[in-house]
Parts: C-alpha cells; sequence; structure tokens
DNA sequence: CATGATACTGAAAGCGCTTTCAATAACTGA
DNA sequence: TCAGTTATTGAAAGCGCTTTCAGTATCATG
C-alpha cells in the first residue's frame, strides 16, 4: 500500500488490473494472465501478482472483462414461479452448481405468463447472458429465435421431449402420469377424474393429461369431458375442482392431480365434504412434496427428480460454455411412490 | 443441438450502436442520448434512430454500457434458502419490482451458512452489483466491510432493527413472538415450550425467543433451558423436537415454534402420539404459510409481510439509485392470527 | 438586426480488461 | 558454442458504449 496519489481515482472505483501491474512490478497483461490462465504464467511472477491482489484487495471489473472477452459470465434462467417451493429444490441446486464455477446466476420469474416469459428473455439477452435455462419446451417460436439470434446454449428442464433444437433435461411427464393411472386402473377403478393446470402453453401439464388418456386407452377406457377440470395452480383451486368432481353425474372414484397442491386440496376437502381417503376415492399426486408424507392420509404420487434437474441443466450448460463435447442426459427416472390416499374402489362403486 | 465448442467465441455479436447511428444519419452521441436521455433530443432525430433501432434488432452492449457508465445496472439479492416458499414469495416481488425499472435481479443462496454468504457477497460485488439486498442483519463485520468499501446501497430485510448502518425493511420479530405468547399467557399457559432454529448468526430466530422470554418475564415466568429445543429447520426436525418437549419432566401444555415447518411437524407428531392439538397441547406456528389455513387444526400463528418485504427493499433500493433522497418504511406490521391450534389448558394441567 | 442565451449535436477521449503480435529469455541438441 | 526451438512477457490495439467539451443552430431580447 504506497504512493497514494496512485489511487486518485480508485479510491471509489477500487484499485485496477493496471495498478495491480505496477505494484507486483510487470505488465498489466501479465495481471490478466494470471487471471485468467495461470499455468502460463512463470510461478515467480503468479506470486508477486497474487501478492499485490491481496494488499490491494484487488477485484476485477466484471464489466470490463465481459466486454474484452465477449463473455459475461451470467448465466440465465427463468422459472415459471418462485413463490411455490416446486421450483425452489432446482433453483437451490442450479445456483450452486453455477456458483461454484465463477458464473453468475441471474433469475427471473414468468409467473406462467408467455408474455412475461418473453419480456424476461429479451431482457436477459440484453444483459449479456452467456446461457439460458428455460422451464418446459413449449413457447411461441418468436421467443426461441431470440435466443437462436444470439447464438447461445439454452436448455430446457422439466421435460424429456425437446422441441428439437435445444436440448432438454427432465423427466417424462407422460409415461409418469399414465404410470399413476395404471396403478389406479390395477387396483380396479374405472371412474377418473382428473385436476389439471392450465393446458396453454404448458406442456408438462399437456403431456400429463395425454399420459392419463393414454393409460385408459390401454384398457379400452376414456376420459369423460366432464371428468377433467382446469384450474390455475393452487391448493384451494384443488378443493373446488375436488368439489366439482364429486358432484359430477357419474362420481369419480379416483381423483388425479397434475399439480400437487391439487391433490392437498382434494385431500383436505374430502375431509370437509365427509368423505374418506381412499375408501370412499382415492387421490393422487405429483411430484412428491414435503407434505405428501407428513399428511394422512400419506399422497400416493410421483416422485420427480426437482433439484437433479437443476444441477443436471447447471451443469450441462457449464460443460458446453468450457467448450467440451457435451451430450444430455438420457430422461431422468421418476418414481411411483405408494402411500395411503390410494386403494381399491369400494364394490358398490365399480 | 449442436455443441463443439461454437459457443466459445461466437462473434455473431449483431449490430453496434455505431451501425446504429450510420443508418440513423446521427453521430453514436447521438444514439447513445436516445437510449439513456431521450428528452433532450430533438424528435425528429430521435425518430429516425428508433426506427433504426427497430430495423436492426440492435440491442444495447449491457457490459459496454456498464463500463463506460459505471453502473451494473444489476441488484443482487442473497436468501438464506431458496427452496422452502418461506423466501419465495419476497423473492418474486422483489424479482418483479426490480425487472419493471431495467435492472437485472441476481439471487443466490446462502443456506444458512455465513460462509456461503460472504463468498455471494464476495461475488456478486465482483461482478459489479449497484445495490444489494440481505436477509437479517446480524453477520460478521467484515461481510459490511467488503459491503462499505464499494459503496453501494445495501438494505436488511425480515428484521426492524438494522445493524445501525444499513436500513432494514421488516418487522419486530421481537414484538411478534411476545404477542404470540400473550396469548397463550393469557389463556392460561404457564409451562410454554419452545421450538427455535439455530441462533447462531439468525438474528430472526435469536430476536423470537427473546420476545417469548420478554413476555413471561412480564408476567414473572422464565422459561427452563429443557423447554427449549434448537434445531435446523424442518418438518421431521419439529416431530422431533415436539416428541422431545411432550417427555420432558414438566410437560409443556403450549408449544411456541419459530418458525412454521416446526408448528407442522408438532400438529402431525402429536397425531402419531395421539394427543390432541389444542386439548392436550396448544401449538402456534410464525409465519402464516398456506398450509397454516388448511391443516386441522388451523394453526395460530403470526402473518409475516413477506412479499411486502420484498417490494419494499425492491423499490427502495431503486429508489436510493434513482438518487432520490429516501427514508426506509417504518417497521412493518404483522398480524396475530387465531386458529384452532390453541386453546386453554386443561385444568387438570394447569 | 445584433447579441447573448439556450438547445442540440458530434468528435474524441476514455471506462478496465483481454488478446494479438512481436520481442525477449530460456532451453535444446548438434 | 550456436542456430533452432519453445516458453514467457510487454506493448498496443481495441471491445461497444458514455460523456465531456466545443461547436453550431435556434431563439428570445434589446
Amino acid at each position: 500500500m504506497k504512493s497514494e496519489g496512485a489511487f486518485k481515482k480508485s479510491l471509489i472505483t477500487g484499485p485496477t488490473l493496471k495498478d495491480v501491474a505496477r505494484v507486483a512490478g510487470v505488465s498489466p497483461a501479465t495481471v490478466s494472465r494470471c487471471l485468467n490462465t495461470p499455468e502460463i504464467v512463470r510461478p515467480a511472477l503468479k506470486v508477486k501478482v497474487e501478492a499485490a491482489i491481496r494488499d490491494l484487495h484487488y477485484v476485477p471489473h466484471a464489466a470490463a472483462r465481459s466486454l474484452a472477452s465477449r463473455l459475461s459470465r451470467m448465466i440465465g434462467a427463468i422459472f415459471p414461479s418462485l413463490d411455490s417451493a416446486l421450483f425452489g429444490g432446482a433453483l437451490e441446486a442450479l445456483q450452486s452448481e453455477v456458483a461454484g464455477s465463477g458464473y453468475t446466476l441471474v433469475v427471473a420469474s414468468s409467473n406462467y405468463s408467455v408474455e412475461r416469459e418473453r419480456d424476461h428473455v429479451r431482457n436477459l439477452l440484453a444483459s449479456g447472458i452467456d446461457a439460458l435455462m428455460l422451464v418446459g419446451a413449449e413457447r411461441p417460436r418468436d421467443v426461441y429465435q431470440l435466443i437462436d439470434r444470439k447464438n447461445i446454449p439454452c436448455v430446457t428442464i422439466w421435460v424429456s421431449r425437446g422441441d428439437g433444437h435445444h436440448p432438454c433435461i427432465g423427466f417424462d411427464n407422460e409415461a409418469a402420469a399414465a404410470a399413476v393411472t395404471r396403478h389406479l386402473l390395477d387396483m380396479g377403478h374405472c371412474q377418473i377424474g382428473v385436476i389439471i393446470g392450465f393446458l396453454q402453453n404448458n406442456d408438462r401439464q399437456t403431456d400429463r393429461l395425454a399420459g392419463v388418456k393414454a393409460a385408459l386407452a390401454e384398457r379400452g377406457l376414456s376420459l369423460s369431458d366432464n371428468h377433467v377440470v382446469e384450474r390455475p395452480f393452487g391448493v384451494d383451486e384443488g378443493r373446488e375442482a375436488f368439489r366439482l368432481l364429486m358432484s359430477s353425474d357419474r362420481v369419480p372414484t379416483a381423483v388425479i392431480c397434475g399439480s400437487e397442491p391439487f391433490a392437498y386440496g382434494a385431500i383436505f376437502e374430502s375431509q370437509t365434504l365427509g368423505l374418506n381417503v381412499p375408501q370412499d376415492v382415492s387421490v393422487t399426486g405429483f411430484d412428491d412434496m414435503w407434505l405428501a408424507s407428513q399428511i394422512t392420509p400419506g399422497l400416493t404420487t410421483v416422485r420427480t427428480p426437482r433439484r437433479q434437474m437443476g444441477a443436471l441443466a447447471g451443469r450441462y450448460l457449464l460443460s458446453v460454455l468450457a467448450g467440451k463435447e457435451t451430450r444430455v442426459p438420457r430422461p431422468l427416472k421418476f418414481e411411483l411412490i405408494l402411500r395411503g390416499s390410494t386403494a381399491p374402489p369400494r364394490r358398490d362403486m365399480t
């Protein structure tokens, strides 16, 4: 910490790379190399530079680096929502993965709105992100065009069929829903109700509904329109949808929920209605969030690899950014978790 | 699905401000002014420039802007956790507030670890954030020094007493806990157990415990050590802590939880133990998350202004960044929500 | 109509870093 | 020992934008 005049500008901005170079007695280029490719700097110099960096509390100026190197070292991620716990694990995992590697994670939430998502994509691209993560693969073509024009790696999660152009890291929503449905069919249910989120622009929900229909079709069954209730995500919406289903002309003996809050709502509402789960009606969830195992009865549901998707998406993007040949992992496994909320239908109802 | 390291240096950089200037027939300076201070550009020119921007699909280069203007237009936020729903609402609100104003939100999660928080602060500062939001005010002095050295606005949320140097936007945790405690005392409880999160480096939990003790002290009561169980946050931890409390020598007639998952755990565990809430034991939560009103019995708890804290923190920081004289709002209101999980103690236990 | 004030505009100098490119230093084998 | 390599280093040219500064056009006055 010598000559004061040297930092007259630095008093506000902090020391620059040039200052470090002067203190260490080397050229700015060498300092830069110590930061970026330390292996090509002679150890003797490296030590001096590192000492100078420490002494000066030097912190590289990210914007300047970014401008000079054409790399922002930022990765963007847009989630449909941040205030349910649904995507929290994935976000947390993604963030750990990314933070460990000198990249910075920029997060946005689209509130399940295509328009807001598009805005965020635009903003993130403008702020120079080097890579992008999105949830789900189905979205207007122009959003993908924005991304492609920038030519940055982009990965979609939560689905296993991508849009054909961008890699995806997720599980097979259709197969998972089909597995749940088969479980119910195997128990003898044949009147099945479905509570599902809005299908438009949501391939996860769309695929899940398709999975239910496919499994039913395998047994020659089908889903009547009034047994499918489409609602915004939420527990109260689940309650209301459940009430609706239980008052339809052919009362279902089992209710499949495309999202777990619906299932919680259904189970809570069954108590209000004086119905017994699973004796009077079976209920299934989707995701196996923490409440599923705590609630009474325990919720039969599908455990989805939420953290894993976040972690792998991060690892994938970092790997591509590092210039490594990278392949997307095959679809991730889900797991059918059987608990007390499902049972064979009562005799008199079959 | 191309990878092959093509992204390493794909210089399809898009049009620059210079290009826009050429197309519009003006100088680069004018284009820049159209972007930053449009009010000082003659309308005739502005129209030409805007047309050129549209035609070329011009997107300003954030890093270059940032380098030249010394403003990154990024705001950092570090939450203790992202995978519970606790901070989700605040994050969501903060993010909306920030996104609407041309700023970008950079999010990190510290996992309730001081060290991880320090690392993130360092990283965020290095990436040039213009402002910072933190949860809680209590942290090692050196972390604040890092921030102050950069001289950027920094706000803490979730608490009402700051560290004295940085503004805080939150509610009075101590008063809230005291309110809960008084509610129980008023009902006649005098053996009270507490399940609380780790106190070290967590002023929210510390204040809440202090609030309980203060309210007890008002009535000349005190909390015996074995009636305070300190655990990591979580439902299962709540179950275990509850079991412990209910097997202590003087069984509490009411259990105050410093975090809502503890309370859920307590209520679930009471069912396992064959205890009746609230007849055998009252339970209170803290936060009023969605499950509090759905569970049976409904959870008596404190409703905390979570989204509001996020929104106000965002608004505050933006306002300071805009150079406006800004005052921090006074402590926010919490609300005691009475539901079925609390009742007077049974006669034979008083 | 001259005059100073006012409103815009463009030229040019960086912002702090990376990255050629040429130069030097340090080796190698003959 | 010397040419031929190879490993390091420093000088200098930007990266794309903002911003000062000086200049020109416009305008309201006397």
